[in-house]
RNA sequence: GGUGGAGUCGCCUAGUGGCCGAGGGCGCGCGCCUCGAAAGCGCGUGAGGGGGCAACCCCUCCGUGGGUUCAAAUCCCACCUCCACCGCCA
């Protein structure tokens, strides 16, 4: 959510800046909507001023046995007058809260106007590797070295699930465990959180109203309070601290997690993304700062060095782009990706998506510190990167490690739980 | 799931319609005292919003949301959360 008072002192700014990410900007009716709520709030608490002097007069002539039946009369109507003015009122908040909540961030000066194609290569790292005439894609690799069954996958769960079998679930499971080992190593604190957040959780991390179709929600049988199924650990992790004010010297919190992410990816590019690079669940670690705004962004610039060092001990192939304004997410303001080589795709796949959201994310949450004891508070800025989502790795690295009789090197970090240095196909 | 109890200013607590627009204690801050400290004494101690150049004035918040009333922390309704006991269960 962006600070009403920057939009209503500096419009202009506010609005230039929009422009990078959205085709139009119409400031007028979020300033209308300022302007009436900021002058029904005059007149309401004037008025309630006024029915508490005439309470209190009421009681004090009570008391001394006057009769008061005339008094009460005329309160009760300034009463009256002060309920209809305070639906108005509500009215007039209601209505700026939801021009409010549906503008995006400001994209920082350094996001490139535009749409992916504006996005920026900021670093390759290893190359491609030479798989010669006939590479096998993961599909096939997972198929043969018995590491993922899709079939039966689809079976349990339905067109958009899989399932890790053996050697698969190891290296799955190893990606995770040396990911965590790495976070918790760093002195980032491990956070598992329930998989099912509260209508609240979500509106706080943005992701309701306006995505409220992309996850799954869990009904209660009536009456109940919904639920959602968390769509990455951000949602959960941001939520931590939601509505409260973190005491002088708190910060930085620096967090990770690890949780499936649960997507309904409805009408997404499923067809094109064989196997296991899109599905409705998928694992993911998930790294989190909580900081003062003068140490963004060096906490930025620490969560993409982190993710690209653990794709880098995976010796895999990749490349970090700055994301364009309108393809980074609508609540951050500047977006890296780390992007690993799928060859069979011929493209580069998000592992990571390391982004600085600013105080919007706070400032809808609620999430405020004191930057020192007696000062006021400020929001805080919130951070976050994948590190990394492991889903995508698997196929990646079968495809890149592929050797010409079918089998696959295992990373290095990887060895010890999986126990093998190299994946053989079954016969 | 059932029954009972509870949610007040960082923490503990007083408070059953106007004297609570919230009292006390602890903690914390400042000052006095002291060579220094402790003790003691005094003062202060939340968040959000509106108006004003300013001094300053005003409004909201006693778990949340409604309701009754001239007036609600206090009465009524719903919900949330916590605690205790019972039942069930990984």
């Amino acid at each position: 959510m962006l600070d009403i008072e920057l939009i209503r002192s500096d419009p202009d700014f506010v609005r230039t800046a929009l422009l990078k990410r959205m085709d139009e900007v119409d400031l007028g009716p979020v300033l209308e909507a300022d302007a009436l709520r900021r002058k029904l709030v005059g007149e309401v608490e004037s008025a309630r001023s006024e029915r508490k002097q005439q309470a209190k007069e009421i009681g004090k002539l009570k008391a001394s046995g006057v009769d008061t039946a005339d008094a009460q009369k005329r309160a009760a109507a300034l009463g009256d007058q002060i309920t209809e003015m305070q639906a108005a009122l509500t009215e007039a908040e209601k209505t700026l809260h939801d021009l409010l909540m549906e503008l995006p961030n400001l994209p920082d000066e350094r996001s490139p106007a535009g749409g992916k194609e504006a996005n920026q290569v900021i670093r390759t790292w290893g190359e491609k590797p030479d798989l010669g005439d006939k590479p096998l894609d993961h599909v096939e690799l997972c198929t043969s070295l018995g590491l993922i069954d899709y079939a039966r996958g689809v079976k349990l769960g339905g067109n958009g699930y899989w399932l890790y079998t053996g050697q698969g679930a190891a290296l799955e499971w190893a990606l995770l465990d040396f990911f965590n080992r790495e976070h918790y190593a760093a002195g980032y604190q491990f956070m598992l959180p329930p998989h099912l957040l509260t209508e609240e959780a979500g509106y706080a991390a943005g992701q309701f109203p306006k995505f409220a179709d992309d996850v799954y929600h869990i009904a209660e049988e009536q009456g109940g309070r919904n639920s959602f199924l968390l769509p990455t650990a951000e949602t959960a992790i941001l939520n931590v601290y939601r509505d409260e004010i973190l005491p002088a010297g708190t910060l930085p919190v620096k967090a990770f997690g690890y949780t499936p992410c649960y997507r309904r990816e409805a009408g997404s590019y499923r067809s094109e993304e064989r196997g296991s690079v899109r599905g409705h669940q998928f694992n993911k670690v998930e790294m989190f700062q909580f900081v003062a705004p003068e140490d963004a962004e060096d906490a930025l610039n620490e969560l993409v060095a982190r993710s690209q060092m653990l794709v880098e001990k995976l010796g895999l192939h990749y490349q970090t782009s700055l994301l364009a304004a309108r393809d980074a997410s609508a609540s951050m303001k500047l977006t890296y990706d780390i992007e690993v080589w799928i060859p069979s795709m011929g493209v580069y796949k998000e592992v990571s998506s390391a982004s600085w959201a600013g105080d919007y994310q706070a400032r809808r949450a609620g999430i405020r510190y004191r930057p020192e004891q007696g000062k006021p508070t400020a929001y805080v800025h919130t951070l976050n990167a994948s590190g990394l989502a492991t889903s995508r790795l698997l196929p990646a690295i079968v495809e890149q490690n592929q050797q010409p009789d079918g089998s696959v090197i295992v990373p290095e970090p990887l060895r010890a739980w999986v126990g093998t240095d190299v994946l053989r196909p079954r016969r």
